[in-house]
This record gives C-alpha cells, sequence and structure tokens, in this order.
DNA sequence: CTGAAAGCGCTTACAG
DNA sequence: CTGAAAGCGCTTACAG
C-alpha cells in the first residue's frame, strides 16, 4: 500500500550511526546504552519524528501494553466509576485499555476473553466471579495477570479486588429494621450475579429477625433506571401496601423510589424509608438524602491495575490474592425515622 | 519464553494437508477458497483450537481491527452512553475498541492520537471540534477514517456527527422565556468547548429578547454533578435572587437546582423553571418532571462506528461528511408556567 | 557497552 | 483455485 515514508527503527540506526539493536535497546532500556549513543539516537527519533510499530514488537516480544477489560456495559455508572479508576491508574504507565461489553451474556464474555487473550495482553480485567467452566478454564490458562473486579467471592482465578455484596445488603437491611421500619421490601433490577447476592444478603437479614415470611421482593431483569424505580415501587405499593422500607438494588432505583413516593404524597422517612446501593454522588444531593451502601468503584479499577502493574514489575502478588475493599452504610435523612432529627449532616 | 505450544497458521496448514497462504485466505475470505479445502481448513482449525495472532496480521498486512476512542473522561454519563452506542455500532464487525481518556486536556490529547495513530487503527473517533492544530495535523494525515462526534461544526477534519449545542441552548432559552420566564440565568460546570458553546447560545437568545444586560451566569470549571447543581443554584440565588427560572449545562445540575429548590421550599415551576441539557432518562422521572434538550448520545456513538464501517467497506463517504444529529426540546412540567396543567405526560 | 543473525506469524503481490 | 518467496519492523538470545 502506502509505502512512502514511515520511519522504522533501522532508519533511526541509520541516522544515529548505531545498529538497530542498539536503538531497540535505547528504548527499552536506556541505562543499558552508552550516554553517547543514547543522545544521537534521542535526536535522531526526534528528527525524523519516530514512531514504534507496536505489532511488530509484539510480534517479536510476545508481549503488548494492552490491557483488556472485560465488563457487562458501559452505560451504567458503576461500571463508568470502575473504568475511571482504571484509567487513573494507568497513570504513568505505557498500558492502554482494550474495552469489551458482555450484555450480561456469559457467551459473549467467553467470545471476548478468547480474542482479549489472543493479543496477548499486558493484562486482563474481568467483572464479577460468574465465568461459564470455559471461560474460566481460559483466564486460567492465561500468561497475563487477571484480576476479577467487583466482588470478592470464594475461589479466584488469579487476583480479585472487590467486596461482598451479600455483606452490603444485609448491613443495609439490618439498619432498616434497626431504625424501626417493620415491613422492608427489596427492589432489584438488572438482577446479575452480584444483584443475586445483594437479594440474597436482604433476605438472610429478613429471616435472622423473624420477618421472613412474606419475600417481600419485586425485581426485574430489565436494566436499571430511575424511570424504572419509579415503576417498581408501584408494583411493590400495589402488592405489599404495607411495606414501610424499600432497599433498592442500587442508587438510580432508589431516586425512582424518592420521585414516585413524592408523587403519591408518601412521607419520607416517615411512612417510607429509603436505602440505595453503592451511594452514587447523587445520593447526598437528593431532598431528601438517600441513605446507601458506599462502595468505591474508583478505587475497585485503579486497584485492578495496580496489582497488574505490580505482577508485571515482577513483584510478588501470589495467584489467590483477593483485596476486600469493603463497603459503608451511610446513614441520611432518608431512612432517619424515629430518631432526633435536629441535626442533619448529609 | 514460553514457547510451547501455541498454534500457528503454519499448523493448520499441515494438519489440512494445503499451504500456509490458502491457510491465511480461507480465514479472510473462505469464497476464494475450494470447498473441499475449507472444510479441511475449518476442521483442523477446530481440532487444534487455532486463534490468530493479530500482531503478526497486522504487521504483514498494515492494518488492525482496531477503533480508537478518545474521550475526555468516562464517568460522564454523556460519554458512557456514546461508548454504548459505539459497542451497539460494533456489533457483527471484528472491531475492538481501544479507549482513552483526556482529562480535557487538549495535550493528553494529542498524545493519544500519537499513540492510538501508531496502532494503525481501522479507524478513529475523537470527541469535539476543538483539537489543537498539531493533533488536528496528525488526525488530518492518517490513513484511516476519523470521526469527530458530539457536534457538528465547520470545517471536520474528516467525517462528523454530532449537533449544534450553540442551537440546543438558544431553542431551550427561548422555551423559558416563550414559558413567561422573564429573568432566566444559566448555570455550568466542567466548561468545555460544548459547554461554551451552550452558553453563548443562552446568551444569544437573552440578547435578541432585549434582556442581555446581566448576563445572569453562573459556571464553574469543576466536573459536573447533581451536588455541584445544588452549589452553583445556591451561588446563583445570593447573586441574583430575582432569577426564575435556569437553563442548566447539563442533567446533572438540573436535578441539583430541584433538589436544592425543594430545600429552599422554592416553587417549580411557578416561582422558578428548570431546563436541563441531554435530557437523561431520569428527567422524566423526576418530580416535577424536568424539561430538557434531548440529545441521542447512543445514536451519535453508533452512526460514528456506521461512517468508519462504511468507509472500510469501500462505501463513499466523502471527506468532509458531517451529520447532524439534532435536538429535541422536550417541555415539561418543570417549566410549565401559565399553562394548564389538566394534562401532563411526561 | 555493542552488534550480526535469526525469527516472531502472518500477508502481499506474483505466478501458474 | 493454489503456492513459493519475500518481507512487515521489531526483539531475543548469543557473542564479543
Amino acid at each position: 500500500m502506502n509505502k512512502t515514508s514511515r520511519i522504522t527503527l533501522s532508519d533511526v540506526a541509520l541516522a544515529a550511526d548505531v545498529s538497530p539493536i542498539t536503538v531497540s535497546r535505547a528504548l527499552r532500556d536506556p541505562s543499558k546504552v552508552s550516554p553517547l549513543a543514547r543522545d544521537r539516537i534521542d535526536r535522531a527519533i526526534r528528527e525524523l519524528g519516530y514512531v514504534p510499530n507496536p505489532a511488530a514488537r509484539a510480534l517479536a516480544s510476545g508481549r503488548t501494553d494492552i490491557v483488556g477489560v472485560i465488563i457487562p456495559s458501559v452505560s451504567n455508572n458503576v461500571f463508568a466509576d470502575v473504568m475511571r479508576g482504571i484509567d487513573e491508574g494507568l497513570q504513568g504507565s505505557p498500558l492502554i485499555v482494550q474495552l469489551g461489553t458482555t450484555r450480561y451474556s456469559p457467551l459473549t464474555e467467553e467470545q471476548l476473553i478468547r480474542v482479549f487473550l489472543s493479543q496477548r495482553p499486558a493484562g486482563l480485567i474481568v467483572a464479577g466471579h460468574d465465568q461459564s467452566p470455559a471461560a474460566r478454564a481460559l483466564l486460567a490458562g492465561a500468561e497475563c495477570p487477571v484480576v476479577q473486579i467487583m466482588e470478592v467471592g470464594p475461589d479466584p482465578i488469579d487476583l480479585a479486588v472487590g467486596l461482598s455484596h451479600f455483606d452490603g445488603a444485609r448491613a443495609a437491611a439490618e439498619h432498616l429494621l434497626a431504625q424501626g421500619y417493620r415491613a422492608p421490601a427489596f427492589l432489584g433490577a438488572q438482577m446479575d450475579p452480584r444483584s443475586q447476592r445483594r437479594l440474597a444478603g436482604f433476605r438472610a437479614c429478613l429471616e435472622a429477625a423473624g420477618l421472613g415470611g412474606d419475600d417481600p421482593v419485586v425485581t426485574t431483569p430489565e436494566p436499571s433506571s430511575v424511570s424504572l424505580g419509579c415503576r417498581l415501587f408501584a408494583d411493590l405499593m400495589a402488592r405489599l401496601p404495607q411495606t414501610d422500607a424499600v432497599l433498592c438494588n442500587n442508587d438510580d432505583l432508589a431516586l425512582g423510589v424518592l420521585f414516585e413516593a413524592r408523587r403519591r404524597n408518601i412521607a419520607v422517612p416517615s411512612r417510607l424509608g429509603i436505602c440505595g446501593f453503592n451511594d452514587h454522588e447523587m445520593m447526598s444531593a437528593a431532598e431528601p438524602p438517600i441513605t446507601s451502601v458506599a462502595t468505591d468503584r474508583r478505587a475497585m479499577g485503579a486497584q485492578a491495575i495496580r496489582l497488574i502493574r505490580a505482577r508485571l514489575a515482577g513483584q510478588d502478588a501470589p495467584r489467590g490474592h483477593a483485596v476486600d475493599l469493603g463497603f459503608q452504610l451511610i446513614p441520611r435523612a432518608s431512612t432517619r425515622r424515629n430518631r432526633s432529627s435536629a441535626n442533619r449532616p448529609t
């Protein structure tokens, strides 16, 4: 094709009057080259506008600077936050993100893993612990560090960083009971594995409190949204009008519940308690501010990259190493039922 | 290193009893290979578990299946939506997304363009029209299709798909005036070029209406958030208490204004009109529902990919081809001041 | 500290 | 429809 121009390493070598090998070395580890040669090479690179060909490098070395990231969806602010953390973690490294979305399909995930692995990535980040057996096998056989993010669970493939969604939801449910709510319900959308575990945590709390009878749960496989929160809450009220508190699978739903409650003149928090999950920034800004379970999505992404970089730098990060980032219940006015509300921090 | 295993094209050729070239051909264009050879090759590929090496392919052909996407930020739901559209547009193609974020820095953008271009991508998508001259030069010299997204403007580098933010904001301001608001203000965060143009559209409307004196504008370079909407609105009310409507740079701010107005017992829409920008899903769910300027971010991403795929398929898409996706003002209760509100579509 | 040789795994023309 | 030859632009050992 366009065989015009395109400066190669040999061109640089010629201009700097050294061998190509020396240029290659200067590029990869300048300390291995004499200062004099280094200077000449640097100048030649600058003058010629040389840019290395990553494909050639990858073919020769079997390595790349690519970090593959495989997540269910990008239009979910939770993953957007994770991506942000990944991006921040990448600062100062030559690593580049290759992004793939599974749309919550294990089969798509498997295919993506195959494609991404064929690129010989420097590292791979995948969401969750529920890969198909074939996907797990692929990842287990990968020559690069693999980080499972979002949750910690038994038997990580390699590295893992996340939190226990079961514990988070259980803590939230316990909070509702502690506030005096007696008929809490669970609202869930996009019931992915993590949502399922949140639901399980909710149920565990209710059972422990002897409230396990009704199973006051409304869920849908639909993707989450604020509008969906409105609708799910309407469904819930039609089915279980005695509900006095709602634990939402995520903050979007919680916001929808708040709006719908307002539309129906249901007083929050006195008649209805609302709790979200993740503690999106808007939870503290809402009126009333909404209680939520804070998770640090950015830290998750950043930490995943940190683990990969450490492994690449030859540092020790044994297989099976899992980092539990935990969660924090942030009580706010939306669940402040029987207490003095004189002082109201947001 | 690990020279063990790793099946190559030659291995497949050997097993299928054809030459490597024929295998290569079968992979790229099966119709050019006899059905018999094709069968044998397919079987060999399956049995050996052969996966092509993209680096080798890239080096030999000078092409890759990579689409570079360069956006300011991922933790901004506008770009998350665009990414979603890109992702959808990619369906059924072998293209893979490589993602880079500029953090709104032209210098970082330039570096990213350089790095991404060195990969010989199949296409490049960049946000906005305000690249540095050096970045523009790089893009103009690119051998792949380049799509500028988010807005349409004069002198696109190659392809473009977006809308006029100036027009969108002006239409919103006109709507506020038409509703009888007489002292509209503008609230803006993260004042990137598109926000600047929205502000300009707002000002143009006010001037045309003879209301250009005060310049009722509160902006900040801080990234946008709902909480920030609360704070900016507080600033605004302190400075210009006569304000009776707010045009927000985006929906996050608008939601923050709604919450803050509620906290202050400022009636919406009678005492205060609120209008957002982008029409995020939550605008229709809010109570009251919030007027906004709808933009189709997903379509933007999908269309960008469509243009790239068309160009790659050899179809005609002349340089300078710009697609204006337009916008649509969605009037809702938050600006329904003097009208009968008997029927209230959301 | 530096270099000559070989090779990474494909594809590109060019023949036949 | 099929193949032999050359080469894409680097890096990897191995010497010196």
